[in-house]
DNA sequence: CAGTGAGCGAGCTTCCGCTTGACTT
C-alpha cells in the first residue's frame, strides 16, 4: 500500500526529494526500506545521537536538574547525513522503537537537526511494534506526534542514573580503591551474588539418608521397578517431593531392618493423564539463559551470534537475507502473520494433531516495554537444515534452537500417562508400616515435543541420575491394586542437604529481568561490568564475589540502602509511568 | 652552584541504555 500512495506535496518542492524516515538500526531500516519503496530514503540513527557527556556530571543540580547535552562521537556523520536528505524532504517519519528510549532518540534527533532544518517540514511519528509490511503500512496511515511525557520519562531515567552513579562511584574511589563504579543496576547485582554468598556461608548441612528401594512382581521377578519411601505409619513426607527423609543411621538402620523382613504389597494405583504445555518463544534474556544451558554460549557470545543472523545472512545469489526478528526484546508475542506462516508449516510437516490454534503467551518479566516481537525466524520455511551451509557454527546453533523454539511454541500439548503406585511395607520387627511409592510416565502424544522443549537448569550438580529421575517419559511395570511384590534391592545411604548454588551468568540475568532491573540490551554488558571491576570472578560456570566485591557491596548496603535494594528500580518505573501517564 | 625534596595543584577514574563498526590492544 505505502508504495502507491501518491505524494501531493512533492509538486510544491523546487527539488523533490524522496521523505525521511528514521529508524534505530542499519538492518532495520534496509527492511522497511524495501517495504516503502524508492520515494523513501530510510536512515538508521544507529541508537542515541546525543547524551550526557561521560567527562563531568553534566546535571546541574542547582537548576531544576537541567542536563546538559552532547552529540555521541561518531553521530555527527549520521546527523549530517540526515541533515542532507531532510533538506530535500517534505516529511520526516520518526520511526524510531515504541518505547521511552526510542522516542528519547527521536526527540534528540530532532533537538540535533534544530529549528532551521525543520522549518516547512512536517513530523509525524509513527510506530510499529513489528516488521511486517502490515505493520509498517499501517502504521504510516495512522501516524502521530512525539510523545514529550515519555521523553520526559526518559530524561528522568537518564538523570537519575547519571546522578547516582556519579555520585556514588566517587565515594568509592576515596574509601576503597580507585576506579571502582557503583550504580543502580550493577550494585544490585553485585549485592546478588554477595548475598547469596552468605548464605551459602551459613549453610549448616543437615544430615539425611535417602532409601532406595527395587522391587519385582511376584509373579514375574524379571520385571523390576524402583520405589522410594514415601511415608511411616501413614505419615507422609515432603509434600513436593513425595519423599519421606529419614534423618539419621540409627533410623536408617531400624528401617533397613523392618524392610528386609517385610511383605509388599500393592494397595493403590493412580493413573492420570497429565499435560505439558510449551515455553513461549524467546525473549533475550531467554534466549541467553537457554543458549548458556544447551550451547554453553555465555550471553555475549549468544548476542554476537544473534546479531549476526539479524543483519542478515548471503543465501546464495541476491541480497542478504536477515534470518531472525531483533534479537534485543522483552517481548513474546510473534506476529500474526508469522503465526499463520508456523500454523500452516506445523500441519503440512507434522499433521493437523500438532497444530490446535494460535498460541498467545504472557510476558513474565516486570517492565517489560514490548516495543519489538519475540525473538523468531523470519520465516518459517528457512529450516535449520536447509540454511545450515551458510551459517557460522555458533550461527547455525542459535539459529536452530531459535527456529525450534518459535516452532514448538505454535505446536499442541504434550499428554502423557502418569502413573503412581503405593506400596505397602509391613511385617517387620518394629512392626512399623511403611509407605513406598513409585512413579511412572509414558508419553502418548508428543505434541510440541516432537520438535522442541527446554532444558532444565542442573541446579545440583550430578545427583545420581536414578534419584533425580523425573524423567519426561519413564515407564512403569504394570502393576496392580493388591498383588504381592517383593523386595530385590535395599540401599540406604547417607547424604547431606546442599546450600544454594551459586549464580550462573544467566541465572543472574535471569533474577535481575524478574525484578526489573537492566534492559535486553544490557543483560550482557551488566555482567562484564561486574567482572571487569573485579567484583566477582567465576569459578567454573558460576560467580563468586571477590573481596573487593564484598566490600563493597557492604560498604554500600550501609551507606545507601535504598541503591542497594531490589526494589529500587521497580519503584523508580513506577513513579516513570506517572510522568508517562 | 647543583642537586634534593617538601609542598602544592591539576587531572583522572565513574552511571544506564540505545546502536554499530573501527582498527592497534
Amino acid at each position: 500500500m505505502a508504495n502507491a500512495k501518491s505524494k501531493t506535496t512533492a509538486a510544491a518542492n523546487p527539488m523533490p526529494g524522496k521523505d525521511v524516515v528514521i529508524v534505530e538500526s542499519p538492518a532495520k531500516a534496509r527492511t522497511i526500506g524495501r517495504f516503502l519503496g524508492s520515494d523513501y530514503d530510510v536512515i538508521a540513527t544507529k541508537g542515541h545521537m546525543r547524551g550526557l557527556a561521560s567527562k563531568g556530571m553534566n546535571v546541574d543540580i542547582e537548576n531544576d536538574f537541567e542536563p546538559t547535552y552532547s552529540l555521541e562521537r561518531g553521530s555527527g556523520v549520521v546527523l549530517t547525513e540526515i541533515k542532507k536528505k531532510v533538506r530535500r524532504a517534505d516529511i520526516i517519519y520518526l520511526a524510531t522503537d515504541p518505547d521511552r528510549e526510542g522516542e528519547a532518540i527521536a526527540w534528540h534527533l530532532l533537538e540535533a537537526l534544530g529549528p532551521k532544518a525543520l522549518a516547512g517540514k512536517e513530523v509525524r511519528r509513527v510506530v510499529f511494534h513489528e516488521i511486517t509490511r502490515s505493520a509498517v503500512d499501517e502504521a504510516f496511515a495512522d501516524h502521530g506526534v512525539l510523545d514529550m511525557d515519555l521523553v520526559m520519562a526518559q530524561q528522568a531515567r537518564r538523570i537519575l542514573d547519571r546522578l547516582v552513579g556519579y555520585t556514588v562511584s566517587p565515594v568509592l574511589w576515596r574509601t576503597v580503591r580507585r576506579g571502582l563504579s557503583a550504580g543502580r543496576v550493577q550494585s544490585v547485582a553485585l549485592r546478588l551474588t554477595v548475598d547469596r554468598e552468605r548464605e551459602i556461608e551459613a549453610f549448616n548441612p543437615v544430615e539425611y539418608w535417602s532409601v532406595l528401594t527395587r522391587l519385582a512382581k511376584s509373579a514375574d521377578s524379571s520385571l523390576k521397578f524402583r520405589a522410594t519411601l514415601h511415608a511411616i505409619d501413614g505419615k507422609g513426607g515432603d509434600a513436593k517431593s513425595g519423599r519421606y527423609l529419614v534423618n539419621n543411621q540409627e533410623e536408617s538402620a531400624k528401617l533397613v531392618a523392618d524392610l528386609e523382613a517385610s511383605a509388599y504389597q500393592v494397595t493403590k494405583v493412580v493413573k492420570r493423564e497429565t499435560k505439558s504445555r510449551p515455553t513461549a518463544p524467546f525473549t533475550t534474556s531467554s534466549l541467553q539463559q537457554e543458549a548458556a544451558r544447551r550451547l554453553r554460549f555465555n550471553a555475549e557470545r549468544t548476542m554476537r551470534a544473534a546479531q549476526g543472523l539479524y543483519e542478515g545472512i548471503q543465501l546464495g545469489s541476491g541480497d542478504p537475507v536477515g534470518l531472525i526478528t531483533y534479537m534485543r526484546t522483552d517481548s513474546t508475542n510473534l506476529a500474526t502473520t508469522a503465526v499463520a506462516e508456523i500454523g500452516d508449516f506445523i500441519k503440512n510437516k507434522y499433521g493437523a494433531d500438532y497444530f490446535g490454534r494460535p498460541r498467545v503467551y504472557r510476558t513474565r518479566s516486570k517492565n517489560a516495554q514490548e516495543a519489538h516481537e519475540a525473538i523468531r525466524a523470519t520465516s518459517v520455511m528457512r529450516t535449520p537444515e536447509s540454511i545450515a551451509t551458510h551459517l557460522s557454527s555458533d550461527q547455525r546453533s542459535l539459529y536452530d534452537l531459535i527456529w525450534k523454539r518459535m516452532v514448538a511454541s505454535q505446536m499442541t500439548d504434550s499428554v502423557s500417562d502418569a502413573t503412581t503406585v503405593d506400596i505397602e511395607a509391613t511385617g517387620g520387627p518394629s512392626g512399623t508400616s511403611y509407605t513406598l511409592r513409585a512413579t511412572g510416565s509414558v508419553l502418548k502424544f508428543q505434541g510440541f515435543r516432537a520438535v522442541y522443549v527446554e532444558a532444565r537448569d542442573t541446579i545440583t550438580e550430578s545427583d545420581d541420575s536414578e534419584e533425580n529421575g523425573s524423567d519426561t517419559s519413564r515407564s512403569l511395570v504394570p502393576l496392580d491394586e493388591g498383588e504381592t511384590v517383593n523386595l530385590d534391592e535395599l540401599k540406604s545411604e547417607q547424604k547431606f542437604t546442599r546450600p544454594p548454588a551459586r549464580y550462573s551468568e544467566a541465572m543472574l540475568i535471569r533474577t535481575l529481568e524478574e525484578n526489573g532491573i537492566g534492559r535486553p540490551s544490557t543483560f550482557a554488558g551488566i555482567v562484564s561490568t561486574i567482572e571487569r571491576r573485579v567484583y566477582v570472578e567465576r569459578e567454573g560456570t558460576r560467580f563468586k564475589p571477590t573481596m573487593l566485591g564484598i566490600v563493597v557491596s557492604d560498604y554500600l548496603v550501609q551507606w545507601f540502602p535504598d541503591i542497594m535494594d531490589t526494589g529500587f528500580t521497580a519503584s523508580m518505573e513506577e513513579k516513570l509511568d506517572e510522568v508517562s501517564r
